[in-house]
DNA sequence: AATAATTTGACAAAAATTTGACAATTATAT
DNA sequence: ATATAATTGTCAAATTTTTGTCAAATTATT
């Protein structure tokens, strides 16, 4: 799997030279030059934040905690700063890393390593899940096959399913999975989950009488084990 | 809970004021002054580790390969060297963090939160509990097995279990129980409190004939130990 | 414009929760 | 030891909450 990487600085200089270097190392990248479009590109799921933490008009530690509200990937901070203070402020706000400027592209690469490997031994990054029945359901292809029959599912429905099968047995509730598969202000409605719920579970009942997804009643869904 | 964290170098000033300082901080620490005392206190779990680099006569980055083969919490590199190259090497030997000595206290223990709570984030910590007859409780996946057998509990009947699991051997009167479990007004019903017990009793009957929860006369219920 | 996907709201169904009456048990006082 | 009071256990019925279903309305896609 390719990592995508959000770089957010308001040079866009910098945001390019970045995103050139860490392509050339193989990630993907996403760019933001300001707090708008860094919200925005949160919806591409990026596993790691690169942000710099000085951009006018916008205070880069409170973007900073509005990110972590959103995603749990690793933030790294770029800055120009250099008290110690200001290094402890990064952490409290959700940082994860800190790197001051000038940093050479070699270090700057080396802690972007450091962090993914790390996610990656706390993540399954698998992306192809067969179970024992027969039902093999491949996330970067999205497609579910039983028994070489293709099921095919709508888009959200494939993102809640694959929502549930990356964390198998964890159970979520209508709130979080509205959150996690539609967006971030979850006013919506849960109604809607549960008749995406309801969609999905026609659509195997056609092919198996297995129960994908069981309902936790009064706490919420989950993938059965 | 409090986190336990392994301080490797081979100068006892230095552990020892560290160690201090952590203890302050509210960790519990562990101290090796050698690699063999290192590989020892493993078994003691540390949430994260702090290893200086170039302790005499052992290769710390060899160390540090040696640590990560036996467990997968953060370890963050204290060294005295300073090139980049050096930096590099120790992300490539399995490490998540690099400070450069000298450090000060405050950054140490900022970077330290950092991890941990960045740790917390991806591992469900001390959310698992292994009884010796073969009962599981996974506090954050909701479940709760019997040697591969699933119970179901529902909600309130899972908060209830959760409280007294949480706090094992500690009674709580039905009043109590009620405040914690169902909210702060507890006008409710001390009689709501006796029926979730029983409801819990009777499923675990089902299954096994120990008794988990142990009614207190005059005074509470616990979870025994 | 036609088709498919998604959302919404009303209602039915199911499950959880609460309640109250009473039985059983334990502690306390006589 | 016995009676009495206090506390806990049990059960079934009533109530509340949550989920399932369906059809219609809206929105997006072709």
């Amino acid at each position: 799997m390719r990592y995508k990487i959000l770089i957010i600085d308001d040079e866009e200089m910098i945001t390019e030279l970045i995103s050139s270097h860490l392509k050339d190392c193989g990630y993907d990248t996403l760019i933001a030059n300001d707090s708008g479009m860094a919200m925005e590109q949160l919806k591409y799921n990026p596993n790691l934040i690169l942000l710099d933490i000085n951009m006018p008009g916008t205070n880069g530690l409170e973007l900073c905690r509005n990110i972590r509200n959103h995603v749990s990937c690793p933030i790294i901070f770029l800055t120009a700063r250099v008290t110690e203070q200001d290094k402890i402020n990064g952490f409290g706000f959700g940082g994860d890393d800190y790197i001051t400027k000038p940093f050479s592209l070699k270090e700057l690469t080396a802690r972007i390593a450091a962090h993914l490997r790390r996610d990656e031994r706390n993540i399954e990054h698998n992306s192809i899940f067969t179970f024992s029945d027969g039902l093999i359901v491949n996330l970067s292809k999205r497609s579910i096959f039983y028994n070489d029959k293709e099921i095919i599912f709508s888009k959200k429905e494939f993102d809640l399913i694959e929502l549930l099968i990356k964390n198998i047995g964890q159970v979520f509730d209508k709130e979080r999975i509205y959150e996690l598969v539609w967006g971030y202000d979850a006013s919506g409605d849960s109604n809607t989950v549960k008749e995406h719920i309801r969609k999905i579970r026609t659509k195997f009942k056609e092919i198996t009488d297995k129960e994908y997804i069981e309902t936790i009643w009064g706490v919420g869904y989950r993938w059965k084990n």
